[in-house]
DNA sequence: GCGTATCTGATACGGCGGTACCATTAAGTG
DNA sequence: CACTTAATGGTACCGCCGTATCAGATACGC
C-alpha cells in the first residue's frame, strides 16, 4: 500500500485550503474544484480524502474548531502560573477581537459557518454552542476567583457576566469584520466595560 | 402601454418573497427561479423587474431595510408623549431580539447579508453601517436624556453605552438564532445590563 | 515476480443556475 | 384603425458543480 503521504495531514492541508477560500471569496465560493485548486491538489484527491462535499465541509469545521482551541490553549499557557482573572479575562477578549489575519480568519469563517446552520439542519449548531458554553464557564470561574479576591464586587452574577463578556465581544468582533469599528475601537469598549465590572 | 399591475408593488412582492426563501432555506438557495416560483411569476417576471441577480439581492436588502426601519419607527410611536428613557431602550432591546417570526426573518437574512458583504464588494457595507449608527444616536440620546433626569449616573459615557446595547442585543439576536439560548434566557441578559444601567 | 490493495489522474455525465432571445399580448396614441 | 411601446411567456444556451467511472501507478505480502 503506497501510504506515502499521511492520510490525516493531507486531509489537514486541504481543509486549511478550504477555510483560506472561505475567507477570502466567502463560503458561497467554496467549490470541490476551488478546493483542489487552493490546495495544489487534484479534484479526485479532494473526492478521495473527503467522500462527499458536505463531509469536506464538516471536516473543514472541525479543523478549524480544533485550531482555534489550540490557539487558545497556547494563549492561556502563556499566562503566569495563578493565573490572574483580569489578565484572564483581558486576554479572552483581545483574543476574541479579530486582531491578526489568522484571528480574521476564524472569525470569518466561523460566522459563515454559523449562518448556515441556522438553516441547513444537516450542520448542527451544538459544537458551536458547546464550545461557547465552554468559554463561558471558563469566564465564570475566572470571575468567581476574581470575586473571592475582592477584585469584583460581592453582588455581581458571575454567569451573567460571563454571558455579557461572551456576547459582547463576539459582537464587537463582527462589527470589526463588518468595518463598523476598527480594532481600536472595539478594544476601547471593551476596556469601559471591563472597567465596570473590576474594582467596583 | 398596459400597466396592469403597480411597477412598484410588484418589486415588493418579489423582494418579500426573496426574503422568505432566504429566512426558511438560506440566502444560498436564493435563486431567480425558487424567488419566481415562492412570488407566484414567471422567471421571465422576475428577470424583467430586476434586470440581474445582483440588482435582486440589492432591491430586496433595501426593501428589508425599509421594513425594518418602518417596524422601529411604529414601535416607538406606540410610546408615550414625551418618551420615557428608559421605556425607549426597553423598547430597542425587546425589539432587537428576534421574538416574533417577522423579527426572525429580519435578523437571520440581516445577518446572512452581512455575511456575505465580508467578502463580496458588490455589496457595501455602508448601509448596514448608517443604520446601526443611526441607531447607536438615538439610544445616545435617549441615555443622554435620562442622565439629565438622574436616572442614569453623570459619570456614565453614553455614547459608549449605547455602542454595548447596540452589540449586545445584537449578539443575543444572533445567539437565539443559533439556539443558544431562548428568548427569555436573553431577556434576563438585557435586564441584568439595563439594571446596571439605570439607577445606579 | 506477481497479485492485491491503496492511492492518484483524467474525464464524463446529469443537473441546475444566470442570462439571452424570440414571440405574443395588451394598452395607449395618432 | 394602425402602430408603437410596455409587459409577459416560453425556452434555449452555456457554464459550473457534485459525483461517478475507468484506468493507471505504487508499494507491500507471498
Amino acid at each position: 500500500m503506497p501510504r506515502t503521504v499521511d492520510h490525516a495531514e493531507r486531509r489537514a492541508r486541504i481543509a486549511e485550503a478550504l477555510v483560506r477560500v472561505a475567507a477570502q471569496e466567502g463560503l458561497h465560493a467554496v467549490t470541490m474544484r476551488a478546493v483542489a485548486a487552493e490546495s495544489g491538489v487534484s479534484l479526485r484527491l479532494v473526492q478521495y480524502y473527503f467522500d462527499t462535499k458536505e463531509q469536506l465541509l464538516l471536516g473543514a469545521l472541525r479543523h478549524l474548531e480544533q485550531q482555534s482551541r489550540q490557539r487558545w490553549a497556547a494563549r492561556v499557557a502563556e499566562l503566569p502560573s495563578p493565573v490572574p482573572p483580569r489578565a484572564f479575562v483581558e486576554a479572552f477578549l483581545t483574543e476574541a477581537l479579530p486582531t491578526d489575519e489568522q484571528s480574521r480568519t476564524f472569525h470569518l469563517v466561523g460566522t459563515s459557518y454559523a449562518v448556515l446552520a441556522m438553516t441547513d439542519p444537516s450542520l448542527t449548531a451544538e459544537p458551536f454552542i458547546a464550545n461557547v458554553d465552554d468559554l463561558q464557564r471558563q469566564l465564570a470561574d475566572a470571575l468567581r476567583q476574581a470575586q473571592a479576591d475582592g477584585q469584583v464586587a460581592a453582588g455581581v452574577d458571575v454567569s451573567v457576566e460571563a454571558a455579557r463578556l461572551v456576547t459582547l465581544s463576539h459582537g464587537l468582533g463582527t462589527s470589526v469584520l463588518i468595518g463598523q469599528y476598527d480594532v481600536d475601537g472595539a478594544m476601547t469598549v471593551l476596556r469601559y466595560h471591563l472597567d465596570t465590572l473590576f474594582r467596583r
